[in-house]
DNA sequence: CGTCTTTGACCTGCGC
DNA sequence: GCGCAGGTCAAAGACG
């Protein structure tokens, strides 16, 4: 029903949006590691209720440092810098979708520097349950269940993709659409950048990136290990956390810290496609 | 007083 | 080389 509709629309904003501002950005600038973010904030209360052209918050702290208008869209582009950190080079632009306002499209560049706020919380309660860190020795097992998660993820995206790739081109970069679960919900995305190396370079020295590491380990116990996750599990998951997102719809700025953060982290993860120069 | 937002100017990359 | 558009800088003001 809605479901449908929204993601229609998704599919044909999405390779609109990445033919107009990636594939633009990618020939006007050199290609550096992004990652596209679609986040729906809801019906006019809520965009109303946003601040910063409806900028979610994440546990992480941005600081505007620009804002630009975008040519062919109606809406400005603002840019952001994490201020969490001095000398934390992570960035993101933040633009409202050119043919559906409700629609947010985050680009998260460069990486974080220092340790996730969030990472910190979690650690914090994983010390508070050791059943579930006992697991800590995060094996090559555990990571290889979450890949395959991921993998399953990545043929859910894929068959969404090909849709747009039928009309255009596929992108460079990958766009995370994820406005089918609760429309009613706050639809929030969060940047997986810095989870994104774990997956790549697995730094047990780095405390941050261990952290992030267990929360893979946490999401995997969260789904219970049972089956890869599919839309439908995503769709229940978000369902059975309506309660926290109802919390959090109505703080707004109330950093995410539940297993829920966890999960869209993960799947966020295999969605971040990194760019390499040529 | 420190931090953040705003906004005009400037810089840079790319196409013609 | 020029113009356009995206991206960044930095000063000024607002806010808590």
């Amino acid at each position: 029903m809605d479901a449908n509709v929204s993601t229609k629309l998704e599919s044909e904003e999405t390779s609109e949006e990445l033919k107009s501002s990636e594939t633009q950005a990618s020939k006007k600038r050199k290609m550096v590691e992004k990652t596209v973010v679609r986040v729906r904030i809801g019906e006019g209360n809520n965009i109303s209720r946003l601040k910063n052209e409806g900028l979610p918050s994440d546990f992480w702290s941005w600081r505007k440092y620009g804002q630009k208008p975008i040519k062919g869209s109606p809406y400005p582009r603002g840019y952001y810098r994490c201020s969490t950190s001095k000398g934390c080079s992570a960035k993101k632009q933040v633009e409202r979708c050119r043919t559906d306002a409700s629609m947010l499209i985050i680009t998260y560049t460069s990486t974080h520097n220092h340790p996730s706020p969030d990472a910190i919380i979690s650690t914090q309660n994983l010390s508070q349950k050791p059943k579930e860190q006992e697991a800590g020795e995060t094996t090559e097992e555990e990571l290889s269940k979450v890949e395959e998660q991921e993998q399953e993820h990545e043929h859910e995206h894929e068959q969404v993709e090909e849709e747009h790739s039928t009309d255009h081109e596929k992108p460079s970069t990958t766009t995370v659409s994820m406005a089918t679960a609760d429309e009613k919900s706050f639809h929030y995305l969060q940047s997986p950048i810095s989870s994104h190396e774990d997956i790549v370079v697995v730094d047990q020295e780095d405390p941050f990136k261990l952290s992030s590491e267990k929360s893979h380990e946490r999401i995997d116990l969260l789904l219970e290990e049972e089956e890869p996750l599919c839309y439908a599990q995503i769709k229940n998951l978000t369902t059975k956390k309506s309660d926290e997102l109802d919390f959090f719809d109505e703080l707004e700025e109330l950093p995410m810290s539940s297993p829920f953060l966890h999960f869209t982290r993960s799947i966020l993860s295999d969605e971040r496609i990194p760019v390499f120069p040529s």
